[in-house]
DNA sequence: CCTTATATGTATTGATTGTTACATAAATAT
DNA sequence: ATATTTATGTAACAATCAATACATATAAGG
């Protein structure tokens, strides 16, 4: 990769740190709910440089959304898709999504999508689409990953693997819900086996 | 019941219709992202009367909260508990979900709690308590159906009822986020059979 | 009739919203 | 060295925010 230097005064903040931090306020507070003054504060920078490197507030609030749907919400999946053993991976995704739902840093919880997108879905031209879309990526992956199984025969057929991906995505949003309503991780964690069993005895 | 009559004017509007369509405004646009001015214009009423008779923004907002969860998010609930046949009765309450969740009147999407309700969660005190609430409320009605099932010998035992509860919980919080993001009430029915047969064969 | 109580409509409050001029600073390009 | 380009910091913009003062209107209680 080629570094060419660019004229012009170099940027004092970390662009992606910054976003992380955008995407922390926004998480929490909602799109509406974060002001500018919020989110610079939150950066780290004023007010002009957020609008020179980001745009505007949409424009930041989108590009926290597509970073969020290729780290945050992807690292569950990654575990889903690296562990060999179905059952083993099934239990690793779970645990992850609980992780990701009760322990983020900066105290967000919850689904960024599914809490704080969602709600401005009616109001930020572009939202609907892409929920729809990380909605649809997810279950493919879902899916992809129960079809594998399937083919090795070590899964019934009796429910084709995507009835068994959606039944997992939900359960991700549920964990995800309960998560953003404060329920701890101990707690959620209880069931988690019992979740596996289901998905696998079916 | 007695009506006593009070002294004073009396007020113009219906009350509940006036919270109703309040309800709606925060449905579509989140708490942050509803102005007095958008909640007055849809109401009908002026700020003052808003004031005199529901109190300041908060205020309003947690009465449309206690109304939803008595009313709207309550109909799938009462058709699975009055449904005999708990076939049936997973159809009918599934049914419904999706019909609450695509084609609500005022063209509000998905679940009040989920998508508006939840992203206002770390910024409206009593929120969190009572999101936490109305699950665990609904999670108990859902497992005294199948407990009552199970009792009857209709269900195996294979899973206690408070696992199918879960289970079932999830799926509705799953076709809630869907219609938020703009799934089409017939794409969500292709399935619904299927969800019904997985709920009782596990 | 007069008092009391509640609701309404107008008009406005100070605070906060998202966004931007403007001047200055720090880098590369010629 | 000078020009060009990009970033920064201060300060301010009009617009909108939630919330209210005030005078008026309409009911019941005495």
């Amino acid at each position: 990769m080629i570094v060419t230097k660019k004229a012009g005064r170099p940027r004092k903040f970390d662009y992606d740190k910054a976003m992380v931090q955008a995407m922390s306020v926004f998480w929490i507070k909602g799109y509406e709910g974060a002001s500018m003054r919020d989110l610079t504060a939150a950066m780290g920078i004023t007010g002009p440089s957020l609008y020179a490197a980001f745009g505007d507030k949409r424009d930041l609030f989108l590009k926290t959304i597509d970073h969020y749907c290729s780290a945050d919400a992807c690292t569950p999946l990654v575990v889903l898709e690296s562990e060999e053993d179905i059952e083993t991976a099934l239990h690793g995704f779970l645990r992850e999504v609980i992780r990701t739902a009760t322990e983020h840093e900066s105290g967000a919880k919850g689904c960024y999508i599914a809490s704080s997108v969602a709600a401005s879905i009616g109001q930020v031209d572009g939202l609907a689409e892409r929920v729809e879309a990380v909605i649809a990526d997810t279950e493919d992956r879902l899916t992809a990953r129960f079809q594998q199984e399937i083919n090795k025969g070590n899964l019934p057929p009796t429910f084709p693997a995507r009835r068994r991906a959606t039944l997992l995505f939900d359960m991700r949003q549920g964990y995800m819900f309960r998560g953003r309503a404060g329920c701890s991780s101990d707690r959620m964690q209880e069931d988690l086996a019992n979740r596996v069993d289901m998905l696998l005895s079916i």
